[in-house]
DNA sequence: CCACTGACTACTT
DNA sequence: CAAGTAGCCAGTG
């Protein structure tokens, strides 16, 4: 049995619209639980299969993306790319433009 | 149920 | 700005 902070972050993840990102902190905020953002990640690598997550749009604090070369990164980076999101030229994303508020406009 | 692990974050040096 | 440390909580065995 999944804990509610679980379920919860799952929608939230699964309710994040195409060209915009969160942070793990931000899932794991938005599922009414700051500081859990490790287990958001806990639940990208292990549930994002099962539940259909759309992990690509969850990265680090920092907008970059928290995988190394050969682990996902390359693959994350080109499905944000796809849905519109740009890198820097640092390799991060502008958190200041594509971060998502959780909050749908309307 | 206990211990280990982890795609983190923030603070400190 | 970079590296190290502590706090954080939940899934898996």
């Amino acid at each position: 049995m999944l804990t509610p902070f679980t379920k919860r972050a799952l929608q939230v993840i699964k309710g994040i619209p195409e060209g915009k990102v969160l942070t793990y902190g931000g899932v794991a905020a938005l599922a009414g639980n700051p500081g859990g953002a490790r287990q958001v990640s806990r639940l990208l690598h292990s549930m994002s299969e099962k539940y259909d997550l759309p992990w690509h749009r969850v990265i680090n604090a920092k907008g970059k993306i928290s995988l190394k070369p050969s682990q996902g990164y390359e693959l994350q980076r080109a499905l944000l790319e796809s849905e519109g999101i740009g890198f820097s030229k640092n390799d991060t994303v502008d958190l200041s433009v594509y971060l998502w508020d959780g909050v749908p406009r309307c």
